[in-house]
DNA sequence: AACAATCTCAACCGCTTAAGT
DNA sequence: TACTTAAGCGGTTGAGATTGT
């Protein structure tokens, strides 16, 4: 992973809060060229930051697909059914609500759930994360996280093996690009025939269906995609992607695309 | 109205892992 | 094989917002 491009100026990093100067920036300069190596970003895209904190304001903020604003109950009751099973892995909990960050998960975990939950069944919470559980009725309570998000299905991988501690992720050989790909726009990267996106023959399907009733659904930026997909421009996964998808020309007040509508909770960029 | 307490969430920190040299 | 470095992850912090007194 060592990154011999990267140059390392040595620049007085900014910290603290975004502003929109830079988030503008950041977002013009990953969907023009992509992220590449992380460290050269700042400089490349003319920022003040260090690599680590343009690549966490791109994942938790900036990135395409991203949900903001409530959970719904439906949400809550995957995080809190999830952190029963995995306890505090975030990014894990995180690949099975689209569009959610680990980050975002987590915060409200501390200042909302974890209350909650411990008012409802103190003894369970206590209990629930460190212990393993009984694994039909894992897999039963795995099978009743199938959730609709208002009637707009989702179905949540299968959680059978979590008792031993194996990979949360089935991997059926998923193929790296398309994790890759799907991974930088939604944090979604179980890419096998349980999951909602299926790897077929090398190209990426995405079989979701939140939004059945409008053609909402999947709509990546057309120009980004061919950009933001570094690296992968030689590969017939761009031209899989892109074929995938009913590209719209619709754009948003600042510039970037509709990706997502989860019901009612649908996502402007 | 003023202050304190609490909450929320974006961002940082430090550690681990994976991969390049 | 050891070293280096990017990426990823979870824990923590702190500023601003909100609520209570």
């Amino acid at each position: 992973m060592g990154c011999r491009s990267c140059e390392k100026p040595k620049v007085h990093y900014r910290k603290g809060l975004w502003s929109p100067e830079e988030d503008q920036r950041l977002r013009d300069f990953i969907l023009s060229h992509g992220h590449g190596c992380w460290s050269s970003v700042p400089a490349k895209a003319g920022l003040q930051r260090n690599g680590k904190s343009c690549r966490l304001r791109w994942i938790n903020y900036l990135r395409p697909g991203l949900k903001r604003g409530i959970f719904s109950a439906q949400e809550e009751e995957i995080v809190m059914n999830l952190h029963a099973m995995l306890g505090n892995k975030w990014s894990q909990i995180a690949m099975h609500l689209p569009g959610r960050t680990d980050n975002e998960i987590k915060n409200y975990w501390n200042s909302y759930l974890k209350k909650r939950v411990a008012k409802t069944e103190p003894s369970k919470v206590n209990n629930s994360a460190s212990r393993s559980q009984d694994s039909m009725s894992q897999s039963s309570k795995t099978r009743q996280l199938s959730t609709e998000f208002n009637s707009k299905h989702i179905e949540v991988v299968e959680l059978s093996s979590v008792d031993s501690g194996q990979s949360l992720i089935h991997s059926n050989a998923p193929n790296p690009l398309a994790k890759v790909l799907f991974a930088d726009w939604l944090s979604v990267d179980h890419v096998n025939g349980q999951s909602s996106t299926n790897l077929i023959n090398g190209s990426l399907s995405c079989n979701w269906d939140f939004n059945s009733n409008s053609e909402e659904s999947m709509k990546p930026e057309p120009q980004a995609n061919a950009e933001f997909l570094h690296g992968f421009g030689e590969s017939n996964i761009l031209g899989d992607f892109q074929s995938q998808f009913e590209v719209s020309g619709q754009s948003s007040e600042n510039g970037l695309f509709d990706i997502l509508s989860f019901g009612d909770h649908d996502v402007i960029y």
